[in-house]
DNA sequence: AACGCGCCCTGTCCGC
DNA sequence: TGCGGACAGGGCGCGT
């Protein structure tokens, strides 16, 4: 489900919320949702431990505490909730962290495709090594991506997709920053032409920062801190609108599958 | 090495 | 109304 708008909007809402808070106690509803350890471990590391700050790397959470971190990615359809007193109860609750403000962190998950691990800073760093460049950082360049894919025969919309080069673009953004860009989602990444990289790059950071100002992309299930939806769903231009009219040119969407996953784009504006 | 595929899991929707 | 199949925002591990 979330995208880097979506989990960035998740980690500003908490980065205002958690800070300060400490952890009395630990529920592990779903001990197939921790990474890393068994749950036992995972709930007594967290205990008695405070929330410092709270950051976002590719699509995952950073929840950096007093010892260490615990990260959390939340798959399809993983939602980390604040919770206080007299809130509804979540229906697919996974994990459940009890705050001694009397407030809690849920973490609700119908998938199950999402996971948290806690983390030393070291052993977050290796980790972090296998993940690729942040697309709203000034690392992301035209210059960059034409160095970067010029091996690569894979379709650009996969090879955007694959967190090891950029992170953070999911199937929804891919689709869109392709459209944006005019660039056909089939062509071979090593095709695209420098000014065609340059396009795509603005194409990924615009549609990116736009989202986020929508607090994200609500489909289905994704939610931000709160609960709420997130805005930037009517404002998709291919990405679920199979048929329908292009908003460009008129002619119809198609929609195909790269990699197992549906791609929209305008066969007549997306060369 | 790079790439394509299947799988993890539950829910919803659509066609028959 | 019921049932089977397709599909859903991600990521990993496998085989070639």
């Amino acid at each position: 489900m979330p995208e880097l708008p979506e989990v960035e909007t998740i980690v500003r809402d908490l980065a205002r919320q958690l800070p300060g808070a400490e952890i009395r106690d630990v529920e592990v509803a779903y001990p197939d949702l921790v990474q890393g350890e068994g749950a036992g471990d995972f709930a007594r590391g967290l205990r008695g431990a405070a929330f410092r700050q709270v950051t976002r790397r590719a699509k995952n959470i950073l929840l950096h505490l007093d010892r260490g971190l615990l990260v959390v990615n939340l798959g399809m359809t993983g939602r980390l909730l604040v919770r206080r007193p007299g809130d509804p109860a979540p229906s697919h609750l996974g994990v459940r962290i009890r705050l001694a403000d009397g407030r809690e962190l849920d973490y609700h998950d119908v998938r199950r495709f999402g996971c948290l691990q806690r983390y030393t800073d070291e052993g977050w760093a290796r980790r972090e090594e296998a993940l690729g460049i942040e697309p709203l950082s000034d690392d992301f360049t035209p210059a960059w991506l034409a160095e970067a894919s010029r091996k690569s025969r894979v379709a650009v919309k996969t090879w955007l997709m694959d967190q090891r080069r950029v992170v953070g673009v999911g199937n929804i953004y891919a689709s869109e920053a392709l459209f944006r860009a005019k660039i056909d989602p089939r062509r071979p990444a090593h095709s695209l032409r420098p000014e065609e990289s340059a396009r795509l790059v603005g194409a990924v950071r615009e549609v990116l920062r736009e989202a986020i100002e929508f607090r994200g992309t609500t489909l289905l299930d994704y939610r931000d801190a709160s609960g709420e939806r997130g805005e930037f769903a009517g404002r998709l231009r291919v990405y679920g609108r199979e048929g329908e009219p292009c908003r460009t040119c008129g002619n119809p969407v198609e929609r195909i599958v790269q990699g197992g996953r549906s791609t929209f784009y305008c066969p007549h504006c997306q060369r």
